[in-house]
DNA sequence: TTGATTGCAAACAATTTGCAATACT
DNA sequence: AGTATTGCAAATTGTTTGCAATCAA
């Protein structure tokens, strides 16, 4: 497996900057017509592909069956956790020692080995106070 | 929205009580070819979307870009807490004072209100073994 | 110069829709 | 009888591939 072909471009450049801006849920689309058609989709596709494999990205599929993916912070620590809310789509990196704590157990109480990126569904407190109102 | 429209068919049943003995993620056509194509795909698909809207599959995409469903057993407690394997696909039911503890610490610390649904990858047990027998 | 990247057009695959036949209540 | 469900064929949409031109090292 080749790791090291990494030219820098002016697309890839582009595309990453686009990414990192958005703390949000993006679609293939969503990018291509950001960037008024300048980059092509196929482009797009490969580039993203190539993220979501690096870890870079997360990529979910909705009900709806449209494709999102989603910029990871980088960061430090091993076990990088994030809250994601399913309204807004925000996803807020956690860092505490909860989390430590969590992986430990589940570690050594149920065998079981988390990955470094574990991304737990909610309702952040913006979209849970808006609920409330509605109803 | 109309709620109750649920007559009661061969085929909804047939594929029900398939997706019930998986234990492991599944694709459409999984359940296509498992019943000789003795049911059409439209009807898989839309029942399926079906089982995912109402909760009772989870829907996920990888990297492949195949998209695989899963069904999350139902029980008592509140929150349904999952491990899911990586490798293998197992889903593993967790009912542990943890999850708790965690919920409340999210919900106090965090603001963040959980869904009822957590599934957390990683790799189980018997997959990191081989994993490191492998190397 | 060499090898990677780009992007179009074409190929492909997954999913959805229209509709007539069928099954359920 | 009236309404939901089924399943085929066709349409649609998302994604991938082949390939020649371009760009980065």
């Amino acid at each position: 497996m080749k790791r090291n072909s990494n030219y820098k471009t002016k697309q890839k450049e582009t595309i990453i900057n686009i990414i990192k801006e958005l703390n949000k849920e993006f679609t293939i689309k969503d990018i291509y017509i950001d960037l008024n058609k300048e980059i092509g989709l196929t482009t797009i596709y490969r580039l993203v592909d190539k993220l979501v494999n690096e870890g870079v990205l997360l990529k979910t599929i909705g009900n709806d069956n449209i494709t999102y993916y989603q910029y990871l912070e980088e960061c430090e620590e091993e076990n990088h956790f994030f809250l994601k809310c399913e309204k807004c789509g925000e996803l807020e990196h956690v860092d505490c020692d909860c989390i430590e704590s969590l992986s430990n157990h589940i570690s050594k109480e149920h065998k079981f080995n988390l990955t470094d990126h574990i991304i737990i569904p909610g309702i952040c407190k913006d979209c849970f106070k808006e609920n409330k109102n509605e109803k």
